[in-house]
DNA sequence: AGCTGATCATGC
DNA sequence: GCATGATCAGCT
């Protein structure tokens, strides 16, 4: 799915993105030569990889920003017409092992959402169908940036503490903790807070919905082109 | 309508 | 097997 060079700044990365604004899924489908499946259940990440190699990020860079030359971590996001996510946002993979996971501005999720080109995807119907909004390129405020920095260590706190029973989503303002894994069948053994010796699943952070709404809060007509 | 827990494909 | 990209689907 590569065949462009990574942009060389963050102006042409925007540039390239704006291109998309407008543009159907399908459309780019196209233009890339690439096949468009019928429904998104068995290709869910279809979307978000086929705007990366629209956007020419490098393949296969694991555990590195999607564009590393400029510190740009990419998200599609499915939203509404009014311009509101239809859901959380993946971050990245929760520490259930480590025995510090540290400070937020160590963190991984810091490190990820310091600079985050979401690009909007409009409508719910076949993949082709959908639509690329206005891209937003995002750092957090100093606001949000407490808020995920409190979430982080309200969050990690319960990881630390080995509160197993407590590792829901129902914590945090900005972030959760959510199952992350293939099935629910995949497990992996803990120690809890009494030292006994438990299953559970693979945990990764998400940005809730109402975190990204605010993000996204643009003006409206830009989400329709 | 929204959230939570469950799930799917692919590449390394 | 794990990390990447997310959406699905049941329940409240």
């Amino acid at each position: 799915m590569r065949s462009l060079q990574p942009p060389a700044t963050e102006a042409a990365l925007i540039d390239r993105a704006d291109a998309l604004a407008g543009a159907t899924v399908g459309a780019l489908c196209d233009s890339l030569g690439h096949p468009c499946p019928a429904d998104l259940r068995r290709h869910k990440g279809f979307i978000g990889d086929l705007v990366e190699a629209a956007l020419g990020a490098p393949a296969g860079s694991a555990s590195a920003p999607d564009f590393p030359a400029l510190g740009v971590e990419l998200k599609t996001i499915p939203v509404r017409p009014d311009g509101a996510p239809r859901g959380s946002t993946w971050v990245c993979t929760a520490p259930l092992f480590a025995l510090d996971p540290g400070p937020w501005r160590d963190s991984a999720v810091c490190a990820r959402l310091a600079r985050v080109l979401f690009v909007p995807v409009l409508g719910d119907g076949p993949p082709a169908t959908r639509r690329f909004g206005v891209p937003v390129l995002w750092s957090p405020s100093a606001d949000q940036e407490g808020v995920l920095a409190a979430d982080w260590d309200t969050l990690t706190d319960l990881l630390v503490e080995r509160a197993v029973g407590q590792w829901t989503a129902d914590h945090g303002v900005a972030l959760q903790l959510r199952p992350k894994a293939a099935s629910s069948r995949h497990r992996v053994e803990v120690l809890d807070h009494d030292g006994d010796l438990v299953e559970t699943v693979p945990l990764g952070f998400y940005l809730r919905r109402s975190f990204t709404a605010e993000i996204l809060a643009i003006e409206p007509r830009l989400l329709r082109p």
